[in-house]
DNA sequence: CGATCCCGCCACATT
DNA sequence: AATGTGGCGGGATCG
């Protein structure tokens, strides 16, 4: 038995400790005292095996007679054998043989062969960096303890770690879901954003002054403790514990800290930190002279860390040679380029979060709250299928079951529309009730939204929108188009009271009096650096990414519907659809959501709105797209890339982004379109995020809305009135009766529109000719409708890219239209607010005070965005 | 000798 | 009470 025992237990380590043995071997219960006997033993020699002290008082106990080297041979072997990874050490010991005591020695391992870091690449070994939703797989510490040969604490630091990045998720006692990369980039994304409200400045500081630094650095803290109080962020590391333990318990701490070190990363211009650094910003407490134990104790947390970002090919070990001398730092080679605060592009992403999995509880922790309350990984996420963390905890395999729950909303495309408008605009609400509105505006805001939960929570009905369908008619679309929308058609709320826009029972279109001029606001999605040379794959990805998205947002507010989570079998399949899908895609002019749309996010039913438009918009362009859905598809190309940028180069995330597509960075963008472009006589604007106050429209509520986008019929489209489609995919639930419409009533009125042209807001792009739901089975999230939507055009104009088939033109158009030159045709009739902000870079147009921060990068981003656009105009023909 | 960080005790949380 | 989690820091190794 004893044998037995030890092998299992640590097979390794025993050979190590031979002479150990033979003195220890107390030949007493060796299991008593497993641990502790050692150092009580305490061999004369110093043993320097150890690490299943049992296994060695197994072992010891054995015999040292029994042990021959044979049995341990024999023993470790096959143990070995087993483990997939890890042959090094193993080997090593297998090496041993008889006579090699010494050898053992000479070949125990060392003490880097024990490393966290070692084991944490064996643990990532067994699982898949983007795992299939069906591959998903369940980690069992115990298990997993076993085959690494190492205890379980051990594992512990790794999950936690994994788990802050939402890589893993707690799904029970002692087992762990293994969501992989997936959402990796959306998680950084967040945590970016919510880095540079805790941090940036901060960073800023002690990148420049290091000097004053200590000082500074006190001072600074304080702020920041104080500030935390109300923070977002800390709730957001908090409210993880908190769910369940509480605060009373630091726990987690190493998650939080996890998070927090790699939101300095995000932060930090130059992806540099060093770990004092690190460990003094990481010390919340305010006390500025901290002790110096605990400054140790932190580093020595913050290697932990380290040694598993590092392992996961985040970071890298780095010195930094400051002027007192060199410094052991830590530089970030993962993925940089979700845009910066500077674009919010935060809103794409966390639609996004495409993860099922990972969506539900995981994703967006800093969602959560400002006040305090959310938590998100765990329970958070779950709310939407489950009830809480609590209950995640039970529950094993959660995460599956709620993903075809979802998917069947999802098949509902209208549905998801109109609820998606009805979200949004409840959301809206929501937020400017709420106080910290404010920070909404500004890009941080994706951090908490207070209303969210309860936003989610609230099924909405769907009944809201009185059916209009009557009396859009005239509205709408050709036969063509109509038939396309058709399957939207579900939901269609109408609001056509006093000339508010309506929308269709069936099409997802609200109508509007024309006016010629229209902006549209949306967020793009993240940058596609790849993607183009592929069309196709650029395509797929973006469908993916747009089926992605909508899931998160969904998951996040509505629990209900959305939430399941999961649906990790379906990210992939969309993926695959993704391909026919583009649709989304095209549509996007504006790439990125407005600001309001990462805090919507955080909201249950904002977000969801905001993404959708902004995918759909954002999905225009391929480029775009396939930022996206590279992180989706090739995340690991992505990170290739970005590594291999990063290397030598400083700042190689940043720089090489830019050059690829401006995408990236995408600043809050407008997208004009000129009317000859296709749509005769008709202007376009988009603006792809900024905060609404920012561009003229701002009072428009539409941006705050999020809704995707605005046509404005030009004669020719009489016949086709509408335009917009965001894509919505949330499953949400039902939006709040009339909430809705009644939000998009107000939004919409338009200075402009006085024509009478009607226009169409359509949820769900109405643009794409065809066909409706295929796309529905491939998403399984909210995403789908988006994808529907998208699809068609997607495809059709996927080839072409932005070409417009049928109605998707429209669209399409626009992003084409664009003219080469930047000389804006007509915007000038429009708001000079709007033109100023799409001619500058776009990092100018997003909200001033968030923006104040990125400056430097984004006016990179700006111009290249605007190359880019250029170059897309020229295309389309 | 400083940088790393393994190891495992032990407190707190969950069952 | 048993077991799961994970904070924490002594002290061993590495370079």
């Amino acid at each position: 038995e004893n044998i037995f025992d030890r092998s299992r237990m640590a097979p390794k380590t025993p050979i190590k400790t031979e002479p150990v043995d033979l003195s220890k071997q107390k030949g007493c219960t060796p299991e008593r005292s497993p641990m502790t006997p050692v150092k009580l033993v305490d061999r004369p020699q110093p043993d320097p095996w150890t690490p299943t002290a049992n296994l060695k008082m197994l072992v010891s106990a054995a015999s040292p007679d029994m042990r021959d080297r044979e049995k341990k041979k024999e023993l470790f072997r096959p143990i070995e054998n087993s483990d997939q990874s890890d042959t090094p050490d193993s080997l090593q010991y297998d090496v041993v043989d008889d006579s090699t005591v010494d050898e053992f020695e000479k070949q125990r391992p060392s003490r880097k062969q024990k490393s966290l870091g070692l084991l944490c690449q064996k643990f990532l070994a067994r699982y898949p960096s983007y795992p299939l939703s069906t591959e998903k797989a369940t980690i069992s510490l115990d298990e997993v303890a076993s085959i690494l040969g190492v205890e379980r604490r051990r594992i512990y630091d790794i999950v936690n770690v994994l788990e802050s990045l939402h890589l893993v998720s707690r799904v029970a006692k002692n087992q762990y879901c293994w969501h992989g990369r997936h959402n990796l980039r959306q998680t950084l994304k967040t945590l970016q954003e919510a880095g540079e409200l805790q941090y940036g400045e901060l960073m800023t500081f002690f990148q420049h002054k290091e000097q004053d630094m200590e000082y500074k650095f006190g001072e600074w803290k304080k702020e920041i403790i104080s500030d935390s109080q109300e923070r977002s962020l800390l709730d957001f590391s908090e409210s993880d514990c908190t769910s369940a333990s509480s605060n009373s318990r630091k726990d987690k701490s190493l998650r939080i800290m996890s998070q927090k070190f790699v939101m300095l990363f995000l932060v930090s211009k130059t992806k540099i930190v060093t770990l004092d650094i690190a460990a003094k910003i990481l010390i919340e407490e305010t006390q500025d002279t901290v002790d110096y134990s605990k400054f140790k104790t932190k580093v020595r947390r913050l290697y932990d860390i380290a040694n598993v970002l590092t392992s996961l090919g985040l970071i890298k070990k780095v010195h930094v040679t400051e002027e007192r001398g060199r410094k052991p730092a830590f530089k970030w080679i993962g993925p940089v380029e979700f845009p910066r605060k500077s674009d919010e592009l935060k809103d794409c992403s966390p639609v996004r979060d495409p993860l099922p999995g990972t969506q539900r509880g995981v994703h967006t922790p800093y969602q959560i709250s400002t006040t305090g309350k959310q938590r998100f990984t765990r329970h958070a996420s779950f709310s939407g299928t489950q009830p809480c963390e609590g209950t995640r905890r039970k529950v094993s395999s959660e995460p599956n079951s709620p993903h075809h729950e979802r998917q069947a909303h999802m098949v509902n495309s209208n549905e998801h529309c109109s609820k998606m408008i009805n979200l949004a605009a409840v959301c809206r609400q929501k937020i400017q009730e709420d106080t910290r509105t404010p920070s909404i505006s500004s890009p941080l805001s994706l951090l908490p939204l207070p209303g969210n939960s309860d936003f989610c929570v609230n099924p909405l009905p769907q009944a809201v929108f009185p059916a209009v369908q009557a009396d859009v008619p005239n509205l709408l679309l050709p036969n063509g188009i109509s038939s396309q929308a058709p399957h939207p058609s579900t939901p269609a709320a109408s609001q056509t009271e006093n000339g508010k826009p309506t929308l269709l029972p069936n099409q997802p279109f609200l109508c509007f009096p024309s006016s010629s001029i229209f902006m549209l606001c949306g967020s793009l999605q993240e940058n596609s650096l790849e993607t183009l040379p592929t069309t196709g794959d650029a395509e797929n990805r973006s469908a993916e990414a747009h089926a992605t998205v909508p899931p998160a947002a969904c998951q996040k507010r509505s629990s209900h519907k959305c939430a399941s989570p999961s649906a990790s079998i379906d990210e992939e399949p969309a993926a695959k659809k993704q391909m026919i899908e583009h649709n989304g895609v095209p549509l996007s002019l504006v790439p990125k959501k407005p600001f309001e749309s990462p805090k919507t996010e955080s909201t249950p039913g904002c977000g969801c709105m905001s993404a959708v438009p902004l995918e759909a918009f954002c999905a225009v362009t391929p480029e775009a797209a396939g930022e996206e859905s590279s992180k989706l598809l090739d995340p690991q190309e992505q990170e290739k890339w970005t590594q291999n940028k990063d290397p030598d180069e400083p700042c190689p995330g940043e720089e090489h982004i830019p050059q690829e597509n401006v995408n990236q960075s995408f600043p809050p963008q407008y997208l004009y379109v000129q009317p000859n472009a296709g749509l005769s006589g008709f202007n376009f604007l988009f603006s792809a995020n900024q905060a609404p106050g920012a561009v003229g429209l701002a009072a428009s509520p539409l941006l705050s809305l999020s809704i995707p986008c605005f046509m404005v019929p030009p004669a020719a489209l009489c016949s086709f009135p509408v335009i917009c489609s965001p894509t919505i995919a949330s499953p949400l639930s039902p939006l709040p009766d009339g909430s809705f419409s009644a939000a998009t009533s107000m939004n919409f009125s338009m200075p402009g529109l006085a024509s009478t042209m009607p226009v169409f807001i359509g949820t769900t792009s109405v643009v794409t000719p065809h066909v409706p739901p295929t796309p529905s089975v491939d998403h399984q999230q909210p995403a789908h409708t988006a994808l529907h939507l998208s699809p068609v055009h997607a495809r059709s104009c996927g080839t072409v890219k932005l070409e417009s088939p049928v109605c998707m033109k429209h669209p399409v158009t626009l992003l084409k239209l664009q003219q080469p030159s930047s000389a804006p045709l007509t915007p000038k009739s429009i708001r000079p607010a709007c033109h100023e902000a799409f001619f500058k870079t776009p990092g100018s147009l997003g909200d001033p005070v968030t923006w104040k921060k990125n400056e430097g990068n984004q006016t990179r981003n700006a111009s290249s965005v605007q190359r880019r656009l250029e170059i897309s105009n020229a295309s389309p023909d």
